[in-house]
DNA sequence: AAATGCCTACTACAGACGTAGTTTGCTGGA
DNA sequence: TCCAGCAAACTACGTCTGTAGTAGGCATTT
């Protein structure tokens, strides 16, 4: 029940596909990761309860004998938390991460304007 | 020994004292924390003693009873791998990242502004 | 030399994580 | 109505993390 509980890398992954698949149910999530990486059902399905008692996630409702679930954090939120940290580690500025990122090509000059235009649109 | 092995939250900030303080001791590095989250002096030496073996760091000499250690892997290469993980989270592209961190405030334009006119110095 | 103090090396341990097997229960079809 | 199949719930377990205690060694001070 903590909310805003810290999510692992894995649980981040499972959230993202309940962010995108919207309410869904374990096997769906399970079958919805790529092959190469896909873990059984039931490692989903532990991720899955995990998130619920991190109340990042609950049921919704039965469908067969099937439960549904729904992300209750939003994807900005978790985003927001996972930042924080990062930024934490980079002294607390962003600029520096932004540079870094530049420097080692991740994000190049025309990323910038394009952001910047967007930013002042807003 | 394993090269470019991941780092945890708690040993990153041990590598950052690291970095900044160039070659040191565990009581050195203990002593640098603040007072309110210092953990035992053995807390570090652990810590130290893991980014040891995942190759982080190495002993360069002996003072006294006390060995000095000094980092091996560079501030970047770590940052690199690091944002690396959090950019995979984030679909592969920087782009969304940084406006994430636009919207949220914790960059602004003229951030950017600043950032890039530095970018197109480089 | 004996005691004191600081350091290293070893050991411990609970909680988080990734990963999955087993047991039990519901459900739709034969 | 009975069973096959799938899902939920529970259990398991090795590794990783943060956190630290303890035993033993070396050096400096009596």
């Amino acid at each position: 029940m903590k909310k805003d509980a810290r999510l692992t890398r894995f649980e981040l992954e499972i959230m993202e596909l309940l962010w995108s698949l919207g309410e869904t149910s374990v096997r769906e999530i399970q079958e919805t990761i790529p092959e190469k990486s896909r873990p059984a059902y039931t490692t989903v399905q532990t991720i899955v309860q995990r998130l619920e008692q991190k109340g990042a996630v609950h049921r919704t409702r039965k469908v067969g004998n099937a439960l549904m679930f729904e992300a209750v954090v939003t994807r900005k939120s978790a985003y927001r938390r996972l930042i924080q940290e990062v930024l934490d580690l980079f002294g607390g500025s962003a600029q520096p991460l932004v540079a870094h990122l530049l420097e080692s090509g991740k994000l190049t000059l025309e990323d910038l304007k394009e952001l910047e235009k967007k930013e002042g649109r807003r």
